[in-house]
DNA sequence: CTGAAAGCGCTTACAG
DNA sequence: CTGAAAGCGCTTACAG
């Protein structure tokens, strides 16, 4: 492989030179650059990953922490690991990936051995063992979601309290007066992840807010499980009008089939919006009114806030990012009896 | 942060024997080997990665191309990161993530900058230009799935013909002679995804073998798409008493709801067979016969032979998984009419 | 606008 | 069983 010597000889200048044109921190003649230039791309010369960690102050690696809790779904989690490392390549930063197995000591490994310049946390619940970790190792670090403590933290996430006031809001606005809303699955609510219960909580205090019924279930991934989440809440709320779903897209699709086979048309009967949805919702039957879980604004705004903290010029703080309600057709004001 | 020159002070000794201490490529005495034991204790030490890397041979860090097609089921997917990354820590390599983006750009630049020491190769289609790319860097490699070309290459994956044959023979042997496959996406078999066709492909030259009465049929993932590709099974091969499924999750769930639906008993009235499934059956309605997608096992013998490869002991070859049929009950002879 | 040189933190022959 | 020293391939003051 090619070393910086060699691209020197080639173009007939120092190796100082080469490193200054390829970093472009000093300006270099016009016809040295050109040279430098045609040398580099005549030996396919890249400069050696572990000489420019080494005397460098930057590893150009960032640490994405992504274990995948069960209970959490994976085309969502899939969705935001990829999501992050396109955001850092534009960094010109690459990603390695940590999981479950080694959550803190793996962090800590590539923390302690400088192999990496930051780190990113995806998926924190509300007690989460990594941002102790993170708040000890002192490397610039974001992370996405928001756990209880978020002292010395930088976190950023969608506001999950506003997507379910917009939600509440667009259906008291059409005139809906009996909101249920139906959530994951009661694991997801148990081991304190984080924005299930933020979007719940919201949801309960918004409509209680405007004075109108509301009922919460959650509901487990399997058709018999969406089946008995469904009769729940007809039965605690009598009458519902409108229905907020806040699930992955299985169970979403496995409602609508649900709806549908019962005669329950959408909106006509029964307005429905899909909220904090990872995936697409227009190719749903019928296309369901939906607020994005934005995964490409959060990861590049993590990106963002990483790489401000590597320049020093960041202090901790939490970014909630706004939603956005995309109208498809699935909410009406309700059939008054 | 802490390095060897603080650790050979600390323990009384020169760096060298901190490093070969670490290292264990020499026999250091009982009691030098406890003082620096304790000094890098004390430091918290960890040897600098880059180096690690600039000075030895080994970056001790692997890249994974893994990029997400469409038509490629997500959790399957985030499965066989998952289980790479795990093997990988097992060898004490790290794994630095890939995408679609940047297919052959970010592995040529990982590759030429000698920030990895090999690559391994994720969701290969028939004609996939990372093969060729492979080839061409010269680095330590393995794919897996299987290319048409294999030329040079170091592929591993489950054995998707055997797979099919042991499907049909389980199903033979208990005496069915008319049996389905529905199988995924049309688009999966168009964009030169591997295995799916080779399933397919070994499914029918399996059922004609034995003279029995197949017909194949792909199915969109949506309930409508799934409804329909079974009625068209049905009509394809009317009187079908057994069913072979290869699709993913949500598809399998919505075909058992349906079975369930039409009156449809398995296996009384249609044994049913998952094959090459990446998710548990067993908690389908009813638990369904398996032949799982060993994502560990495959995965697991992808590192194994991508070290062998670093060590010079290995010779490209295709190496294919025996799958491994899980009876759960949902197979049976057919009612005799 | 350019170059000579120090040094980042290791590993590993070489030497005893 | 241990140490002194060279050198991996860069970056960056220092100097002109």
């Amino acid at each position: 492989m090619a070393n910086i010597h060699d691209v020197a000889r080639v173009a007939g200048v120092s190796i100082s030179t080469v490193s200054y044109a390829l970093s472009g921190k000093r300006s270099i003649a016009e016809s040295t650059r050109r040279r430098i230039d045609l040398a580099v791309q005549e030996l396919d010369y890249r400069p050696n990953a572990g000489a420019q960690m080494l005397k460098g102050s930057r590893t150009n690696i960032f640490a994405l922490s992504a274990p995948l809790h069960s209970g959490t779904y994976a085309p969502a989690h899939m969705t935001f690991v990829l999501a992050i490392v396109k955001a850092a390549r534009e960094y010109n930063y690459d990603v390695l990936l940590l999981t479950q197995d080694e959550a803190t000591s793996g962090l800590r490994r590539v923390a302690r051995s400088s192999l990496v310049d930051g780190i990113l946390l995806l998926d924190v619940s509300t007690e989460d063992v990594r941002t102790d970790l993170i708040r000890e190792l002192g490397l610039p670090a974001t992370v996405v979601g928001i756990p209880s403590d978020t002292t010395g933290l930088t976190c950023v996430d969608l506001d999950f309290e506003r997507a379910a006031e917009m939600s509440v809001q667009r259906l008291v606005g059409l005139g809906h007066s009996r909101i249920g809303l139906l959530g994951q699955a009661p694991i997801v609510y148990e081991r304190g992840s984080n924005f299930p219960p933020r979007f719940r909580d919201s949801f309960l205090a918004e409509t209680a807010k405007h004075g109108i019924d509301s009922a919460f279930i959650p509901s487990a991934e399997d058709s018999a499980g969406v089946k008995s989440a469904l009769d729940a809440l007809s039965e605690a709320l009598p009458a519902m009008t409108a229905l907020v779903l806040n699930s992955n897209e299985p169970v979403q699709s496995m409602v609508l089939e649900l709806l549908s086979q019962r005669g329950i048309r959408v909106p006509e009967d029964l307005s429905v919006v899909s909220a904090c949805s990872s995936f697409e919702t227009d190719h749903l039957n019928p296309p369901l009114d939906v607020i994005p879980l934005p995964s490409g604004e959060s990861c590049s705004r993590a990106v963002q806030l990483i790489m401000a903290q590597l320049q020093g010029d960041a202090l901790p703080h939490v970014e909630l990012i706004e939603p956005r309600y995309i109208a498809l057709g699935s909410t009406a004001s309700p059939h008054l009896p």
